[in-house]
DNA sequence: TCCATTTCGAGAGCAGTGCTCTCACTTAAG
DNA sequence: CTTAAGTGAGAGCACTGCTCTCGAAATGGA
């Protein structure tokens, strides 16, 4: 973050905002697939020649606005995680994800673009990894405070998870000791990843339709899901 | 399924499925954005416009590719399903989660056509249903055998579903009972339910990339998760 | 067997795309 | 003040989905 000194870093800067702000609104309204650069140009009265100035290529501009999803989203659970009574880590739980439902029933074609398949032939930027991270470790710091509180009892499992499980688990939480998931067992780790995908699955398949016909009205089902989930992870 | 009568029928019924098939090949190749419908007739060496008799529309061509991989995905899990001992429920559980993980990991890019991003406007049509509903069959399937053997014992949730939610599992229920899942009680079936999103909700995310670096070789999580389905509907 | 009807393939063409290149112009830095 | 870098516009390339027209071929009834 340096700060802007010469006019022409300023007008820079304050384009390339606007390319995102109107390539967000193309997103919006059609969809990744129909995003044209050109039409972002000529909606900003430049040349499609001039956009690739800012953007190298369209692939790169959908990168940009998968960050601002990425952060987008995170921001939201954030949000709704600190604004939850932080003694009650279930109602933490339930309002971080309730927050990613309602941002992916919002802006369905950033959800799409962000979690639907990879658009180009799959590129994971590492510019991404932090920003992408922000939702599964809002999870981590409320199970991580149920756990510091003592309330957290992870439901024995069936089966334990194996060594190289427990050794991702742990890789897992060395990466993320400065975000409240401190001495967090591997297993509730374990189990925070299952459920994790669970959400963002039952998410995607709310948002794609599968669910049509069957629990169409997606509310009820969403949120016996959210329970469950916080069963299996051992909140109070 | 009328029989073929003319040799005009013939070849274009053989021309139909020479289309899909050099089209699947695309496919696998660079996914479904790549997928020029130009390409597909140059590789089999007619005009572009040629195709046009065969399909409306690149849409048209992609939903057959869909219908078509719902279908080798329900063989694949049916058969894996009726691979494992009819009595063992929870290895047939094990197949049939397997079957799918499998067939998404051999084909990444038909499983992204399906259970990725709806591609263009996405219109669910009606033919897909049929077909698309084969995977939760199976698992309603297995779990209704184990309920006729008395063995399907589904843990008691800290809430139980609305009233509005074993509305949805009833109709489903209706709507299936000539697939063996007579008797099989509604929070079970709302059980499955979620297990079925994690359990796309996971191997999506292992495709599409958002297990790297974190549980990356996802086998084992996989296994974790399958176990812990397993748990939440009741197998024994 | 002949003939009208339909089916089909091919080619040209339209409007659009991502992207590259060159050329003038403006801004910033030495 | 001069040189270098940054910027915008336009033309152009190769490609796309899709439409239309026009001959050729297969089909089915008389």
């Amino acid at each position: 973050m340096s700060a802007i000194r010469t006019a022409r870093e300023r007008a820079r800067a304050e384009l390339t905002r606007e390319i995102k702000e109107e390539a967000r609104r193309a997103l919006a309204a059609s969809g990744a697939h129909d995003l044209s650069l050109r039409a972002v140009a000529r909606a900003l009265g430049m040349a499609s020649s001039a956009v690739y100035r800012y953007f190298p290529s369209r692939d790169e501009l959908l990168t940009a606005l998968i960050i601002d999803a990425y952060d987008a989203l995170g921001h939201d659970v954030e949000t709704a995680d600190g604004a939850a009574p932080p003694g009650d880590f279930r109602a933490r739980w339930r309002a971080a994800c309730g927050a990613v439902r309602d941002w992916a029933r919002r802006t369905p074609h950033e959800y799409a673009l962000v979690y639907g398949s990879p658009v180009p032939g799959y590129q994971a930027p590492e510019a991404t990894i932090g920003s992408a991270a922000r939702v599964p470790v809002v999870l981590l710091r409320i199970a991580g405070a149920a756990h510091a509180a003592g309330e957290l009892t992870v439901p024995a499992a069936a089966r334990p998870p194996g060594d190289r499980l427990v050794g991702q688990a742990r890789r897992v939480a060395e990466r993320l000791t400065d975000v409240g998931t401190l001495g967090l067992p591997y297993d509730a780790i374990v189990r925070i990843a299952t459920v994790w995908t669970q959400l963002f699955g039952l998410i995607g398949f709310e948002l794609f339709g599968h669910l049509a016909n069957t629990f169409d009205p997606a509310d009820e089902l969403f949120a016996y899901s959210v329970e469950q989930m916080a069963d299996a992870v051992g909140l109070p």
